[in-house]
DNA sequence: TGTGTCCAGGCTGTATACAGTGATAGGCCG
DNA sequence: CGGCCTATCACTGTATACAGCCTGGACACA
């Protein structure tokens, strides 16, 4: 019955949203260069779906960043430059910072606290004696939930989307430099660090140290950005592998 | 010929345009109330659009916040508590707060340096003698270029995109509470502490303090949470005055 | 009298037809 | 032979028709 209802609502929408996330992977997944310019009928085709829905997911995709309009008309896929994604980074980093302080400053209800103290419990289950037998998906998947946990822990609903939505570039998210990226061990080690400023900001947060928690949370984003550091001069071959990586041009 | 163009350009995407300012300032002008559900149909005929253009509107206005997607279809007005507005006022300040920070540790071009210096001098002469001949109207639009210049003073496309998104919610905006205000005493008044916190933010990103010039602008965007106060707590008759907060319920 | 069910109306989501505009290629003139 | 102009074509923006879903009300039964 469930299932039955889930499938409705997936049907109720499944047009825009097949649009949505065909686009999406097909500009991440590199099926189209940036720059070029998107043609409505052509993808339309290629998805399956009628040119309608697929406008309402083009101008979506332009809200979040990932296309441009076109003067002309139309829509093109959008460019970025290293420093764009920099940018980005340090954008998720303030507002996550801001997420943080105000959450001190304003207090936590207890319930919330409690959660995300667990969360972080769990997090250390997933390092092991030997590192390599962490358990690197659950990480992953555990991590992205507490930063939006963090994201909502001021109580201010419009904080939290403020911060989703700087997380919606995929290179700017928090699992951006995470997934599928388990065998390089660069990243691995950054996780141990990782780990112990999640249990920081925590902290701070608890005693009410706003500063301190917006801070530790800035930082925390800074690991972002040594990863992409280390993929542009170390090992450029791990462009591939991020996903959003590839749309950077300089 | 300018002017066809520009005729031309309008008409281009004239019925989309259409109806984006015609539903916001039917929302802004309360002509909807928060929480209504907006019909495509009767929106359609009342704005004089097809619906196709008009649900592009509908999208975007989603994504700007003033509307809320419907769980089981269309659209409805969004309602913003105080606290909502707040948190908006918090945001900017945040948001520009690091667009100042990121000028003043970047560096500024001189000749961005020399414009916003310029522009701070204009607003200088909106000053005179007696506080009652002050060009009201000249003030508002030079700070509205001065808060546009300093979001876009790190040189970062990707921080000023940001900044602007933040100022896109009308009770979030620097001219917010300025607008038609002139006669308020109160609002007047701040007027002078708020050029001088915009000389300093300058003064600061020119000298390389990022951190002050962070700290400033987050306090200048404070002068709006004063403002608001003023409005919620001394005179509630000014809140039809002020675009958008006819939206808050609580 | 209250509750559950069924029906009708309206509304949204989708598809498609159409018109206007920009781009491109080919031809003509210099 | 090259540059400019023009005509055609493709593509976007818009309108509208259609189908499925949600909602509100009325009726029947407990």
């Amino acid at each position: 019955m469930v299932a039955e209802k889930r499938t409705v609502d997936r049907k109720r929408d499944s047009q825009a949203l097949k649009g949505l996330l065909g686009v999406r992977d097909l500009v991440l997944g590199g099926g189209v260069s940036p720059g070029e310019r998107l043609s409505e009928v052509w993808l339309a085709e290629k998805l399956g779906i009628s040119r309608t829905p697929l406008r309402a997911a083009l101008a979506r995709l332009e809200q979040e960043g990932l296309l441009e309009q076109i003067p002309s008309g139309g829509y093109a896929v959008r460019g970025f430059t290293t420093a764009d994604v920099f940018d980005a980074i340090e954008l998720r980093g303030v507002l996550e910072g801001t997420a943080a302080r105000l959450a001190a400053e304003r207090g936590v209800t207890p319930a919330k606290l409690k959660a995300i103290k667990g969360l972080i419990l769990e997090l250390d289950k997933c390092f092991r004696d030997r590192p390599e037998d962490m358990l690197f998906d659950q990480y992953v998947e555990l991590n992205a939930e507490f930063h939006s946990m963090l994201a909502g822990l001021a109580g201010s609903e419009m904080m939290r989307r403020e911060v989703e939505r700087a997380t919606q570039l995929p290179f700017a998210s928090p699992s951006a430099f995470l997934e599928k990226q388990e065998d390089v061990l660069a990243f691995r080690l950054s996780l141990v660090h990782a780990q112990r400023q999640h249990r920081d900001i925590v902290s701070a947060i608890e005693m009410r140290e706003g500063t301190r928690a917006e801070a530790l949370a800035r930082e925390h984003a800074r690991l972002a950005r040594h990863n992409l550091e280390f993929v542009m001069e170390e090992d450029r071959s791990l462009i591939t592998r991020v996903p959003g990586l590839t749309l950077i041009s300089t």
